[in-house]
Order: C-alpha cells, then structure tokens, then sequence
DNA sequence: AACAATATATGATATTTGTCATGTTTTAAC
DNA sequence: GTTAAAACATGACAAATATCATATATTGTT
C-alpha cells in the first residue's frame, strides 16, 4: 500500500501541515479505494466517520432538494480533502460526494485524525483557512445565485470548469459534465441549459462536439449581460 | 469600561474558549463602539483587521452584486463573532455589515486575537466549528435559492426571522426588516416581494401593521408549495 | 401641523424561465 | 454491428418574476 508520507497530493490539502510521525500513522490505518464515474463515495445524511483525501479524479458535491432536483454545490479535485465539514460539525453528511470521472480516494478514520484536529494547532489553523475559503466561494455563489440570470450563471460555470481543470489537447474542456450536471450547477432546468448552450454556440462563444465544449471567446462568455 | 471577561455575550461565541488571563488581556486592548440603526460596521473591500464583537443589536452581511442590489447573505446577532472568516484568510471583507437596529459592538484588533488562535486550540477548534456551522448554513441557502420559488424563499425567511428573532408584546416579529430587506434576503426585486406579502395576507397566513408583520398560520407558511 | 422624503401598494406589461411534447443523436450493452 | 437506453435538441406554451408607471401611506424634519 502507498504512504501519505510520500503522497504528493498531500502538497496540496490540510494534510500538508502535519508531521511525518501523524502522516506515518494515519498511513497506516487509511484505507484507499478506486470509484467509478457516476459511483457515489457517500449521500447525503450518511454517517460518514471520517475523512477522505482525493488522490485522483474529481467528484461533485450536491444535495437533493424538495422538489426532487440535485443541486450541485461544489465541485472537488484531486488534492482536496473531503468530509472535514462533517468531521468538525460531528453531524452526518449534508451533502453527497458522486464521482464524475474515475477516482482514487483515501479515507482516513474520524478517531485517527480528531486528534490531531483538536491539538496540531498549524494542522487546524489549515482546516480552518480552507473552510474559511469554502465559505467566501459559498457566500459568493448565493451571490451570484439571486442576481444573474441563467445566461451569466452558465457561462461562468463554463468559465470556472476551465480555469480549474483546463483543456485537452483539442481544446476542450479536461472535464466533461452532461447538460444536466450544468444545469443542477447552475440551478435550472435541463431542457434551459441545453438551450443557453446552444444558443453560446450560435453566437460563437462556444463549440462543442458531443458533450465536449471548447470555449471559443472567453471575454465574450465574460461580459455576457 | 465593561470587561470581556464579565461579559455575558461572550457565552454565545466562541471567545468562551479563551483562558481568564486571555479574555483580561483582550479587554484591555478592546475598543466599544455604538452602531445607529441604518449605519455601516464596515464594507466589503474594507480591510477590517479585526474582530467584531455583538454585544447588543442586529445587523446584515451583504453582498452588492454587479446589477447593482444587495443581496443579504446572513443576519448576525448579539452573541455573535464578525469578521473571523476574513481574519482567518487574511483577506478584505467579503461582505458588508449594516446596522437594522440600534448595536453596541466590541472590537477586537487581529494582533491581540490571532495569537490565540494560532495558540490555543480550544479556541481555535471552536471557531472552526462555527464556521463548519456558517458554511453549512450557505450551502443550504445555495440550494434553496436555486430550487425554490420566491413566495417559498420568502416564507422560509419569515419563519427563520421568526425562530431566531421571535415576537414582541403585541405579536408582532420582533424583528423590523423593510420590505427591500426581505427582497435583498430572499433575491427578488422589492415590488415583488411587496406583492407576495400582500399574497400571503389574504390567504390568511400573516398580517401586517406598518412594517410590522405578524404570522398568523406558522403550518401554513412551513408548507407553500 | 405641513412638508418632503421614503416606503409600501398595485396594475399593466415584458422578459425570463419552466414544462411538456417530440424527434434526433450518442452511448452502452449484448 | 444491432439495439435499447440515455442524453441531447428544439418547438410550443405556461408560469414565474421583473420592470415600469403611478398612487397611497408612513416617517422624519422643520
């Protein structure tokens, strides 16, 4: 089994601020699992225990709403932590973590990492930087949720999904979403984000071939009214 | 001046993890200060380089958005903590914070507070939870915003003011929001959420006297469809 | 008390977005 | 490769919400 010691993608999340001894023994008891595109890693409501560290893959974090719709609230990289929210709150899930591509993912039990949580003060102060961090993108989604209009919204998804995860050797975008991933990110109807999408190509903005996109005018998508 | 360590706001936040000796040395260096309803705590952008500390009042975070409204993402209360998610991120604040009631304010300056947090993990560890609890909060909102309809939202911000903020002597919420608060609250333009509140009175589920309101049917409110 | 400023109320209308229906394309399974 | 299922696309229409206009009520100020 691989370590966390040696693991690079700790570089990149909380973890980064613990000692080699705390990352050789939460290295000994994390478990590693691979998850398939479209697997779900935990729902909403689960009792979740612990921590997971995303070490390949990207997954979307949503919550069903009453009136049976999905809504997308973050989407998660390789490299990003998982669960800590849960973890601190000691609540159940409020979100449910699915796959969008295949995934590989470390879950590290809550008993192992509690501790460290409660006394490395640097390992904490980190958590707390990158929930802090969560909370202004939140605040600023809800923002963005009750101003703009469907347009804005889905093109700056567009514009988000590029530069977090770029494109492909073609041009397109590295992640592929379907229409109704976009729409429950964007907060609307499936049928509307197909439609918005095809009119972004009409006026050039976009191309697409299948379900991939390639954004063909960037400052165009930026200053759509 | 009145001292932190007799203060009994300080039960409500997470300051109640600080030592005797750290609450004495923070209200030596404190400043207080008396907010008139209507005015500005401080504004986004404004590099606050503190903590704020509700003793007294009510006032709203919000968000002025590119189409030039408001929009509220949190109301804070006496008890609360302000401006720890900026301090933490070391960043200018995010949002705006303005007065809907007479306030008195501590204020607390980012060098005398950020060592404790740094330091003292119990303390730390609480404000880690009160911000898993904000973003919690905001993911919720995210949703709501997206999948429910404004006469929804609105009745849900009604009970929320409500349950936090309950009645006064004669019934009335004790709470006065104007109608353009609840339309920043809720994302809408303000002669709609006028609209709805008229709505909402002839179906019997609240009643108004000036700007105050009255729910009548809490059921009725919890279940609009 | 009179006045101006601000907030509330409501109608008429335009715009945005959602829903339902239906056809086409793409994808996955055998 | 063929076929069934899922995803995508688009028209027609309905519903929700925004905007503009205007009237009334309330509040604060002199």
């Amino acid at each position: 089994m691989s370590k966390c010691e040696q693991c690079i993608v700790r570089q990149f999340n909380s973890l980064k601020a613990l000692s080699k001894e705390e990352l050789i023994r939460i290295s000994g008891c994390k478990t590693t699992r691979t998850v398939k595109k479209g697997e779900i890693i935990f729902e909403e409501g689960e009792n979740i225990n612990g921590v997971f560290c995303i070490k390949d893959g990207i997954c979307k974090l949503s919550k069903l709403s009453a009136n049976g719709k999905d809504q997308i609230v973050k989407l998660v990289v390789k490299g990003d932590l998982l669960g800590q929210r849960s973890l601190v709150g000691e609540e159940s899930a409020n979100l449910s973590a699915v796959a969008l591509n295949d995934m590989e993912v470390c879950f590290i039990p809550k008993h192992e990492i509690m501790n460290d949580l409660q006394q490395n003060s640097k390992f904490s102060f980190d958590v707390l930087q990158q929930m802090a961090k969560d909370l202004k993108e939140s605040d600023d989604i809800i923002v963005n949720m009750a101003q703009k209009s469907v347009k804005q919204r889905l093109a700056e998804t567009l514009i988000y999904v590029y530069n977090h995860f770029g494109n492909n050797d073609e041009g397109f975008l590295d992640v592929i979403l379907s229409r109704e991933d976009y729409a429950n990110i964007v907060g609307t109807a499936t049928e509307s984000a197909i439609r918005i999408l095809s009119q972004l190509k009409k006026e050039g903005l976009i191309s697409t071939s299948g379900k991939q996109i390639k954004i063909e005018d960037l400052k165009g998508l930026e200053h759509i009214e």
